[in-house]
Formats: structure tokens, C-alpha cells, sequence
DNA sequence: GTTGAGCGTT
């Protein structure tokens, strides 16, 4: 079939913009969205009914009518709330939002860190990059301070937060690399821990590419992350804008490419509370034997988030101690060795995976990239270098942290997005 | 084969 355009507008009666279609006749929902950033669908206005009809989407593909695609005007569908500037958006709609959704929304950007970065890639070439999307007020890239070499990052901050979201909502080639935009981890906020955006996707198989995966998950709501571990382990992880997504997803058994995948909720990754307590659980410190090893997998967390904590009188943690594991969130390190000194046991913490840095940056088709290890990743696991998690450690702990329930108490988010069981045991 | 890389000398 020779190449056809088929016309795409946000609204019925906006200026349309012209969208390829396949060989086949099909479009790709990824194509509507590299224009229309967050759609997930099309809808139309049928010349029979008068009515907006939906258009056929299956696995990411966008299937035309009946009678083909036509001249008319297809409308991009976006997922519930999300991805749609708030110009565009009714006054009632956002009346009806609920407080926390209006809350989480507050519109201040933030830097965002860009990983994967040609070592090439200066800041001048990544302002002229990314003012494509936006008014750019930051750039920087990240050099060693001897060598001046560029890390392989760098960071960037939109004046606005429309382009930011777009930014956060793609991947970029820069320089002849693909680079990921996301939120830094010193700025994802530690208010609502539990609202995890991210599942996890089970019996993946390797053929399921990570541009696929994003493909297929996109029919749910906007995806902003697709990670695939390399070398190839049967699983991955999505990252959605919103994270009611992700919750309704969880439990569900998906079939992609013919292929039934498993969703459940993403566990926090390391330097989490959360997971190190499930660690700490193993050194026998009276988490032990409470259940905390066999973690039940499952849906279920939804709803409310800071509510309904309970409280630690069931472990045999004290609030200093608690205090003390929150400074600890730095340095997951930093926890092992509290606890190990608890014990009189030395842990001794071997550094995982590291490979050495090379020059060439070899890509994989994941989000994730660049072969970068940083003396970082030694200095996590060495234990001597983790001085905020040891000695500063033992210095607070030694020096009257006396209870407080607002300190501690947001720990207990262990307990919330567990297995209800486990939610349980904090009341 | 079911839980992930790398994160800022301000």
C-alpha cells in the first residue's frame, strides 16, 4: 500500500495534523503519540450515527474502520485525567478531581536528570536539543572534575511543566544515543511512598522488545519507562505516568504477542525503606520469623495512602532505632551495618555487579544503557566509603534521639502495598 | 530463568 496519511487533531474541530500509516493500512498508537504526546487511542465521529466511535486498538495497533481510514478527523483519546494541558481541560473536570489528584499536580518543574549521555554531548548541544520541547532555564553535564570528561549524564530543568512532561514521556536520541529523562532520585518525592507507577511483568519472553512492551502498555495509560534487564531474565518493568494504572493492573495476567505475562507491583528497589527492612528481617533482629521473608506477592494496594499506618509496638524495633534507619536512608549499607553492629556480626558487604567503565558505551534497546559504572558503585558497597550510613549513623544514635512519632511513624509504610496479611501485623 | 544501572563537589 503506498504511503498514506490518516488526519489526527486533539480536538474535532483543532487544525489536524497529518499521522503515516503502516504498509498494512494499520497506524501505530506509538506513532499518534510521538505526536500527541500521551495518547492512547482515537475516537471518530461516524458520518452514519453521528456518534464518536472508537477506533479498533489491538497490542498497540490502530486498526481503521470499516471503510478504511477516510478523510475524516480522528480525535486523540488521552487516559483519564492525565497528559492533557490543563488549558485544555474542562473547569469542572478539575473541580471534580480529588484533592490529592490536584495536589500531586502542582505544576513546579524540576530538574531532570538525563541518563545515557554520549560522552560528546555538551551542554550547549543539550539546550539546542531539548529547547525543541520547551523554554530550557538548565543544563548540565556532568564531568569528572580531573579529567573533565563528561559522566555520561547530565541534568535539565524545562520552564514549564507541559514540556517536561513530554520530556519525561520519551526517549531521546541525543548525539546519536538513546537518552531516558527522568525525575532524579533525590526528587521523587518521599511524601506517598507507596504509590508505586512501576509494575513488574513476569514470563516475559525474549522477544518482547522494550519499544513492544511500551507499545502494548500504552493502551492502559501513559508510559514513561520500560526497563528490561540485560541479559535477558524473563521479566521487566513499566513505569506509567499515573499511578492508578499501575495499581489496576496488578494481579492481571496479560497476553502480549500471544504470550500470557504476569503484573504485580513493582518492589521497591534498593535504598528503600521498605526493602530494608525485608533485609534487616534476615538479620535476625526480631523482624525474623514475623513473616517478612516470604513476601506474598499481590494487587491490592489502591486507595488512600498515608492512612491507616500503624504502629511498630509489634516489632522489636525502637523508635530511635527507626529514627536512625531513616538517616540511613542514604546508604542501604549504611542499615546493614547498624544492624550487623546490633549483632556483633560483621556483615560484610560485597559490592554487586561492577564492570568497568569503557569508552564506546554499547546500547541495548532497553531504557537503560550506557555501560556506565562509576567508583559510586564500589563506594556503596565498600562499607568504609558509606561514612553518612556508618559513623554519622552511630553518632545520632548515640546522641538522644529521643521518640517521635512523626519521625518514624512513615516507616511504616513497610506495611502499606504488602500483602494483607502482613499489613496485618501494624494494626 | 518472575524484582531494575548509572543520580547532582551547587
Amino acid at each position: 500500500m503506498a504511503e498514506m496519511y490518516i488526519r489526527v487533531a486533539e480536538e474535532e474541530n483543532e487544525e489536524p495534523m497529518e499521522i503515516p500509516s503502516e504498509d498494512d493500512g494499520t497506524v501505530l498508537l506509538s506513532t499518534v503519540a510521538a505526536q500527541f504526546p500521551g495518547a492512547c487511542g482515537l475516537r471518530f465521529r461516524s458520518p452514519v450515527s453521528q456518534c464518536m466511535r472508537g477506533v479498533r486498538l489491538v497490542e498497540g495497533i490502530l486498526h481503521a474502520p470499516e471503510n478504511g481510514w477516510g478523510n475524516l478527523v480522528y480525535v486523540v483519546n488521552y487516559p483519564k485525567e492525565t497528559a492533557l494541558p490543563d488549558n485544555k481541560r474542562k473547569m469542572d473536570e478539575i473541580d471534580a478531581s480529588s484533592a490529592t489528584k490536584i495536589k500531586r499536580g502542582d505544576q513546579k518543574t524540576s530538574d531532570l536528570i538525563v541518563l545515557g549521555l554520549p560522552w560528546k554531548t555538551s551542554e550547549q548541544d543539550l539546550k539546542e536539543y531539548f529547547s525543541t520541547f520547551g523554554e530550557v532555564i538548565m543544563v548540565q553535564v556532568k564531568r569528572d572534575v580531573k579529567t573533565g570528561n563528561s559522566k555520561g549524564f547530565g541534568f535539565v530543568r524545562f520552564g514549564d511543566w507541559e514540556s517536561q512532561g513530554k520530556v519525561m514521556s520519551q526517549r531521546h536520541m541525543i548525539d546519536g544515543r538513546w537518552c531516558d529523562c527522568k525525575l532524579p532520585n533525590s526528587k521523587q518525592g518521599p511524601d506517598e511512598p507507596m504509590r508505586s507507577r512501576k509494575v513488574f511483568v513476569g514470563r516475559c519472553t525474549e522477544d518482547m522488545s522494550a519499544d513492544e512492551l511500551r507499545q502494548f502498555f500504552m493502551q492502559y495509560g501513559e508510559v514513561t519507562d520500560v526497563f528490561i534487564p540485560k541479559p535477558f531474565r524473563a521479566f521487566a518493568f513499566v513505569t506509567f505516568a499515573d499511578d492508578q494504572v499501575a495499581a489496576s493492573l496488578c494481579g492481571e495476567d496479560l497476553i502480549i504477542k500471544g504470550i500470557s505475562v504476569h503484573i504485580s507491583n513493582a518492589e521497591p528497589k534498593h535504598n528503600n525503606t521498605r526493602q530494608m527492612m525485608e533485609r534487616a528481617g534476615r538479620f535476625g533482629n526480631g523482624f525474623g520469623g514475623q513473616g517478612f521473608g516470604g513476601a506474598t506477592r499481590g494487587s491490592g494496594m489502591g486507595g488512600s495512602s498515608s492512612s491507616s499506618l500503624g504502629n511498630f509496638n509489634n516489632f522489636n524495633l525502637n523508635p530511635a532505632m527507626m529514627a536512625a534507619a531513616q538517616a540511613a536512608l542514604q546508604s542501604s549499607w549504611g542499615m546493614m551495618g547498624m544492624l550487623a553492629q546490633q549483632n556483633q556480626s560483621g556483615a560484610s558487604g560485597t559490592s554487586t555487579s561492577g564492570t568497568s567503565a569503557t569508552r564506546d558505551q554499547p546500547q541495548t534497546y532497553s531504557s537503560g544503557n550506557s555501560n556506565y559504572t562509576s567508583s559510586a558503585a564500589l563506594g556503596w558497597g565498600s562499607g568504609t566509603n558509606s561514612t553518612t550510613g556508618g559513623t554519622g549513623f552511630n553518632s545520632s544514635f548515640g546522641s538522644g534521639m529521643e521518640s517521635k512519632s512523626s519521625g518514624w511513624v512513615d516507616i511504616c509504610g513497610v506495611c502499606l502495598g504488602r500483602a494483607p496479611s502482613m499489613a496485618a501485623q501494624c494494626g
